[in-house]
DNA sequence: ACCAGACCTATCCTTTCGTATAGGAGCAGG
DNA sequence: CCTGCTCCTATACGAAAGGATAGGTCTGGT
């Protein structure tokens, strides 16, 4: 049997190598790693041959959802999946929703993650049963879930304490857009302004 | 040699397999893995003879580094290290000043973490570079000390978001000596603004 | 087809924040 | 006395934040 060619992307070196040497050593796969998004998509520009592609969720560049849209764009076909260490029952579906293959919490065993990239990588998708099952989802963080993906991209960046214009350009949005996300968002968190939310996060333990 | 004994402990299943996979693969050390805190110290009960221990620094049980310290007093004199998928370099120096053997960001290569479970395992403290190098950003604790009375009392109210006016009504001063204090407190905090300085108050503890 | 919701942008406006500069009052120690 | 420190105030200006209104796209669901 010829080994799965694997692309891994994280910005975790540790997390990069460890899983690579676990995939490689078991035989199962050849992997390719790289650190941030825009890595990913040089290498599919030349090279689409991969059986399965694995991202990170928290990554330079992946921004939310987008990347791995940018990566199904640029491979129109390729397999996909997402890679988290927090495991958002939403995110999951949403994730599922955009095209991936597959989503696997980093809480996964070493021997799941096996069978998961084998089942992924002969195109059937694979979500942890977990992820399914607990569809009331005991809310992890009440707060973060009334709060829509970019209203919690901003309440994170508010939470570092950066400006309107400095989120703006992490986001590549405009400043205007930023401050309709704060205003709502502090709305939501019962807020009086930036500084409040952000404590308010922090409190929550949120970020 | 005899392979070193590690005890490693991590709520992401996935983290415990690989690392310790690798760890096992290159021959390097026999690790025990778990899953929380508890598990750790119910293990430490009857057997401390480990030459190293791995602590996730977010994970059920540890609340910071209480946990830290809950491994120390169940084993005196044991090597223990904190592992974080984040790097906040103070916590680093915290983690040590607590009696960790030494402190482990993800963002390590797999190469570098063999070195460093080595140096420690020998009982030789062992922290990146990179968390040494940079801005110190020290003195945690010692951060209202270095304010004055005054720059206090408005550092305690930036802590509950109220705006410049509201604190020189509540302190019976003019707007503009708030905007004074503010001013010179971001400066002593190193801040860029009231938001990240009361962020900066509410991790240290001060309020 | 239609609607609802999330998302993005624009214009206009007021308030707040942040910075700078320039003082003055009070108190400590050399 | 002079020096140095903290504290308080004043005026002024540019930058940032916050708010209101209006309209646009895109999505999923009915």
């Amino acid at each position: 049997m010829s080994a799965l060619r694997v692309l891994l992307a994280d910005d975790h070196e540790m997390v990069r190598d460890s899983i690579s040497a676990f995939l490689e050593n078991q035989g199962e796969a050849a992997v390719t790693s790289v650190s941030d998004l825009p890595a990913i998509l040089k290498i599919l520009d030349t090279d689409t041959g991969f059986d399965l592609v694995l991202l990170d969720y928290n990554m330079p560049g992946m921004n939310g959802l987008e990347g791995l849209k940018k990566v199904l764009n640029a491979a129109p076909g390729i397999r996909a999946a997402i890679l988290t260490g927090s495991a958002p029952n939403r995110v999951a579906q949403e994730a599922m929703d955009a095209g991936a293959i597959g989503f696997l919490p980093k809480t996964l065993s070493a021997k799941s993650l096996i069978n998961a990239v084998r089942f992924m990588a002969a195109g059937e998708p694979y979500v942890p049963v977990s992820l399914m099952t607990e569809e009331p989802e005991p809310e992890t963080h009440p707060l973060g879930q009334q709060l829509s993906r970019r209203e919690n991209q901003v309440l994170e960046r508010l939470c570092r304490g950066l400006s309107n214009k400095e989120i703006a350009r992490e986001l590549e949005l405009q400043e205007v857009t930023v401050k309709l996300h704060v205003r709502t968002l502090c709305r939501k968190l019962d807020a009086r302004n930036r500084t409040q939310a952000a404590l308010i996060a922090k409190e929550a333990g949120l970020y």
